[in-house]
DNA sequence: AAAAGTTAATTGCAATTGCAACTACTATTT
DNA sequence: AAATAGTAGTTGCAATTGCAATTAACTTTT
């Protein structure tokens, strides 16, 4: 599935490889059944919400989402264009736009939220016990922090 | 990171979102680096060099790598302009096609797989050992498994 | 064995993505 | 304070992707 080797971690790469867009696959198709936006607006509206002052300058969310600039500017248009957030100007930089989540924005998230949920507990949480998803969870962090330390 | 919820579980998942997203970034970023094809061409190759006599059927073949029909089409006919892949006809059905892989494609895959390996080393594997790579891994055998379960 | 239904692969077209400029501004150096 | 370097965001363009329709061949039903 991966490699002339067996290593248990090079297993668990391959595997989470397969299991990501697989359960990818199936959450879009969820979502788009239920006529609700991507996965992607998600992310976006949900790290809007949780910033404080519900707003987030473009190149931080980008880097929050792992996006790359020009496709958050596109991206963002979209959302914008579907009423779900609103570019405002930045005082301090002139450069630099927020993107501010708008309340149709915070219901759409809301309205989203559920029929992802269903899908990770159904597809995700229900096949593994707590104590498994606790060694990933903290295995996932480890990654991120290394990730993030070395630059 | 995620939602409005600090379940475990969900937990895993928001945290695996982020892992797939950074760490394949990193490695398309490395493969780029060293003139080398993305990880899309690796996981052709590598199935096609697992399979009985080097080859598949491409319906079949787009099963495994998870990847609509229509995307095989053209990524096998870049991998088989590369001279990585010919298309054999299937003597039973003649609506179909194998996907063999060439000489050039082994070693092709040959090339790519230390580069590969160091970043899957360098940024998952030493970050966790093998206890919790087995955790993970059987984790998503079970995910992946009752997924092709109720269908 | 003809008709209706499936499946394999391809194609056209629209949407998304990524990369490399480009513009506008800010920060640093001299 | 001028010159240089760096950053934020956008845009053009080419490559990739996904969806729906198409073609060709196989399978099942009647």
């Amino acid at each position: 599935m991966m490699s002339p080797e067996t290593d248990p971690k090079i297993r668990a790469w391959g595997l989470l490889l397969a299991t990501h867009t697989a359960l990818v696959e199936r959450i879009e198709l969820a979502l788009a059944n239920a006529d609700l936006p991507a996965l992607a607006w998600y992310d976006v509206l949900w790290e809007l919400e949780q910033a404080p002052e519900r707003k987030l300058r473009m190149h931080d969310l980008a880097q929050r989402i792992v996006l790359s600039r020009s496709n958050l500017t596109r991206l963002a248009d979209r959302l914008e264009t579907a009423g779900l957030l609103q570019r405002e100007a930045c005082p301090n930089d002139r450069r630099g736009n927020f993107l501010l989540i708008t309340d149709a924005g915070r219901a759409m998230r809301k309205k989203i939220w559920p029929v992802y949920r269903a899908q990770i507990v159904a597809l995700f949480s229900n096949q593994i016990d707590d104590k498994q998803a606790t060694v990933m969870g903290d295995g996932f962090a480890s990654i991120l922090g290394a990730l993030n330390a070395d630059e």
